[in-house]
DNA sequence: GCAAAAGTGTTTGGGATACACCCATGC
DNA sequence: GCATGGGTGTATCCCAAACACTTTTGC
């Protein structure tokens, strides 16, 4: 291919969208940026991708030293989410950013060169560049891959309750389901298995733990929810 | 954000599956590359994305020029794909490549400056890069895409027969559906409507026109199939 | 009248939904 | 014994799947 004038390719940069669930519910990872453009706002952890390393190398690396966070040891999952390229969205200039979404678990931030942080979807502060825009996406995806999916594996530790797993759905659906129902149906999927390990916390009956059988992700033939 | 080398961004190009019916089944727009590398290979169209205009500008730039399609004109429906970025998938160097999905119909390449033809996507040519998996992966996401949307609308007419529309199904989900059940379940989504007139041809009965309520991607709450 | 595609209903099984009470524990 | 969350079953409705014959046309 020619060109008359030099071919220039616009910046390319990576962004993470990590969600985790705690008692407050689902939250999301942000940095506080400490430069220019943004200075001081919150904003999904990222930066530039660079020729030769493919994006989610390049985010392994932006995420570990911005966020303190390593995608791949604590991250039960993640896959590629969106590209936006809109060419006013960095106003440096033209930035594409090629998100990611993942799931991990009583994650810290360490050693993180920015301030890092997780808040809850439902209590963001005001975001950076369209971060705001790419969250709001990142949930929607999340949401659809619960209903058809065994994602939620990337939201609870190995071993959990019924009840923590119906925690996780309603967190991520943002509504509340039918106990017996959710039990009847997501036993009936076959993903889990009980364990001989009861849950003692509080004075109540105890809670039976359940497994994955595989901590993979997985389609499902019927859907969930 | 500082760099000691300065910042390389990876090559950033696009390139679009595009989709449409024809006696033979599903299509899928392919050129013949005129230069190195993989020249004369079939390829799927696209080029390069500069910094300023969006990728999908940058699509319909390439699509015109080097494979006679306007994809705002000819194709009804359109979305981002997914971005493929291995570091090998170009013989020149790292080029990532943010792809496309679109559907139309009755399309005729015109003024390409290469070779542009569709080829049923069950009997595809040796590919060059990549782009057997961009074309398989694109093929998933379009199933996926009509059991949950009435995306179908894109591979048809604006008056249609239900023949047309199950056979439209069923080509892109690669296998018979029952006509009976198909049409007792697509009536009562209400996405279409009929009409008024008949579309005679040969010697048999007459099959009654129906047109899509709307012409627009809508999500369907009860999925189908 | 015959070939070719259009059009049409019923039965059956399974999953979705709605709904309320007893159980095991700590204090 | 009481407060707290864990655990369980049934009835109804609707949808999915299986399945074969009549109708309308051109020749």
């Amino acid at each position: 291919m020619k060109y008359t004038k030099p071919y220039q390719p616009p910046t390319v940069t990576v962004d993470a969208v990590v969600f985790q669930l705690s008692d407050s519910g689902l939250e999301v990872l942000l940095t506080k940026r400490s430069e220019e453009p943004f200075k001081d706002s919150w904003a999904l952890p990222g930066g530039y991708s660079a020729q030769g390393e493919t994006t989610l190398e390049a985010l392994a690396i932006k995420v570990k030293s911005k966020a303190g966070v390593n995608i791949h040891e604590d991250l039960k999952y993640i896959e590629q989410l969106y590209t936006f390229d809109s060419v006013a969205r960095d106003p440096r200039g033209h930035a594409v950013s090629v998100t990611y979404m993942g799931c991990g678990l009583n994650i810290t931030p360490v050693d993180s060169s920015e301030e890092a942080a997780f808040f809850s979807v439902d209590n963001l502060p005001s975001l950076a560049y369209d971060h705001a825009n790419i969250i709001s996406y990142a949930h929607q995806r999340l949401s659809a891959k619960l209903t058809y999916t065994n994602a939620v594996y990337g939201l609870l530790p190995k071993r959990f309750t019924l009840t923590q797993l119906q925690t996780a759905y309603e967190a991520v659906f943002g509504r509340d389901l039918d106990k017996r129902n959710f039990r009847k149906k997501f036993l009936s999927l076959e993903l889990i298995h009980e364990t001989s390990e009861m849950f003692r916390e509080g004075a109540h009956r105890p809670a039976r733990l359940y497994e994955f059988n595989k901590q993979k992700l997985e389609s499902l033939t019927r859907s969930f929810d």
